[in-house]
DNA sequence: GATGAATGAGGGTTCATTCAT
DNA sequence: TATGAATGAACCCTCATTCAT
């Protein structure tokens, strides 16, 4: 406002009274979530961190650990958005499903970042989602458990339910995993397919639901 | 592989003493495949290639010219396994789909580095897939052309061809990129779903025939 | 160098326990003119630049951005010491030559580093002076300019301006290029010529001048 | 004449015998002397030479003992081509000199590779010159005694002679070792000045006689 | 708190030379 | 002889991290 803000902090530069630790942290975490999911956990330096959270490489190790550490606490965090999402309680398969799509898709254009550090974690290894798995499979579990429920009694097609929670997460991820990919297929001259996230949820909806036997809504 | 091979021994003695070119050149790209599916481009260190395939830094450097030359190489062989799989002139979409998916639940469980080191790259940008989308583009167009034709036939329902092919391509990947994650999922005292290949591929190919409108075939 | 300076503390405290980013710039400068010019572009390593300026290799990276990078660096401000010693404005072609002479002798004794430097580039095919030929060219026309003006004027003979010119560029510059040669021709009890350098400027002068038909001034 | 030569072996493809030794080394002769004069020493790889010649790199390494040594062999053989062009036995310093110049500016002209190696070697502190300086000497001696011999005689004005040698070294050594430098400053629409090999010498010769108050001869 | 500087390890690559065939 | 392969040293550079001010 007053003076023009020095291009070396661009994440704090607004405030010119000096940014509190809340503050410096918050743009850490967005430079890191940002450069993680980027160029993964081998191929980000601190340096890029630093420099686009406003800060030089010791003043970022004056507030976090390591970067091994800042990536682990980034991805619980990041992790934790997919939690309560498919609502194990309803009665109704097409609602509860139909929801479950809508909710991961809506997730996916909001946050590609963030499943795209998730989709590299799980192809390094996962090695870092330790303390993640056991929640995870609890309450994969509990969706195993609605889903045959609804089955048993005849609500939809006795599909598989495992095969078909992973082949939801599968869909719903791709579009923010692969930005890149739907891009290009769609490059030159072909303006007729956008990937508008309000169509595209009621189709993957629509497809989802009606392989499940499921009547529409 | 820039340096050209000259296989100066016979077949007959392929087994002898020095391994031959043609040999340390299948070990090198066995070990890069491994090496960079696991660690991705950034992460796999030409010292960690050359010690997979049992040779030294500076002699794996007498074999290929560089590290990003090696994945180059390797992202291009890799990408060729998926042509052909899809068969557009067909007027059966119950069969042409399903054997695609099939054949795509094989390549994911039969080479799974493969299809990891794909996803690796769209994540990293793709930058070094230039060569491949035009290619894919042309493919991606006779698939949805022929999707399309089935439609206008009344042969299947009006689902968006886009969505269908990628949604198609995103579950069958989900195997080979996530084999991790589908173990972790189901890890103790699960063993009532294992991902059987065959049934798998079946349970797949029946929820999305199903979700086309497609009569089991 | 691209990284930026800020020399944080007064003058006052320059011989403190650090040694200030200047110091150690020049004290890289130094070596690397040093370096350079005895071992060449190629010939010379990072390791011995930084052990000659008291650093370690990577120390040395923190304040250069490469080998290359300040090898231009050098060469440009080594190649800013010649210009300006001929002044093509005068109307009298004794003072102008002779001043010029014993200038380039003087620079030639004075730092001949800098003078081998620039004989090796040349040699090595001068793709590093792009940014010099221009204002170089420019120069010797000025020069060559000047010289026909004397001839017309019938101050001197009719000698070719250019040859003149890169007659008393090699004259003085083999002095500093070759004082190894001019030492070992030298050697042994031949105590009876020492290269005095305002004797040499004075022989050199009288022997161009009296070539040039240039009486005495 | 027969087939398309194989383009690995330029030097020696055009015979298909088998090479004698003698050629081999003359290929090898060929090649190090090009490749020293533009790149150095330090700067030439012995793949470099090899390929020049023909050759692999271990055949290479047959016919020669190594770099080095090949290096030191080749400049040797390179400095012998200046023996002999100065006439310290006539009496006549115009015609001596004047010769002298023409014959170093055409060796020059004709060989300007040798002439370029010379120079690097000096550059390089001429470590490899030690079984050259000796009779270097002495031949400058017989130069100098000569000269002053001239002086004494009255025969041309008294100059340094030690100065007057290096200064025509210098001078004609300099369109060998910097055709770079003077084709640069020659270059946009200067067709005026072309360094034509004999009118070079005249001006040359002309000049430096002149200098040295020797009348035409 | 924040900053310039330091450090030690490692990464990719090239090279001269030699070995085994 | 000639060739593919091997070797060990070195080189340029980057990085995560820590120190001293």
């Amino acid at each position: 406002m007053t003076k023009p803000s020095a291009p070396t902090k661009p994440a704090l530069a607004a405030r010119s009274v000096r940014p509190g630790r809340e503050q410096i942290m918050a743009a850490i975490r967005i430079a890191g979530i940002a450069e993680f999911s980027e160029k993964g956990l081998a191929g980000t330096s601190t340096q890029a961190i630093a420099e686009r959270a406003g800060l030089t490489k010791p003043q970022l190790h004056y507030y976090i650990a390591g970067k091994e550490q800042l990536y682990e606490e980034l991805l619980m965090s990041v992790v934790a958005d997919w939690k309560g999402i498919f609502d194990a309680g309803s009665t109704d398969p097409g609602k509860v499903l139909g929801d479950y799509i809508r909710s991961k898709v809506h997730l996916a254009f909001d946050k590609p970042e963030v499943s795209r550090i998730f989709t590299r974690e799980v192809l390094d290894g996962g090695r870092n989602l330790d303390r993640f798995w056991p929640d995870s499979r609890k309450r994969t579990r509990e969706k195993v458990a609605a889903i045959n429920g609804w089955i048993a009694r005849g609500l939809m097609e006795p599909v598989d339910a495992h095969m078909l929670l992973m082949g939801i997460w599968a869909m719903t991820q791709f579009y923010a995993d692969s930005a890149l990919q739907v891009q290009q297929l769609m490059k030159p001259g072909q303006a007729s397919w956008t990937p508008d996230r309000a169509k595209l949820a009621d189709e993957l909806s629509t497809l989802i639901l009606r392989g499940c036997g499921i009547a529409r809504r």
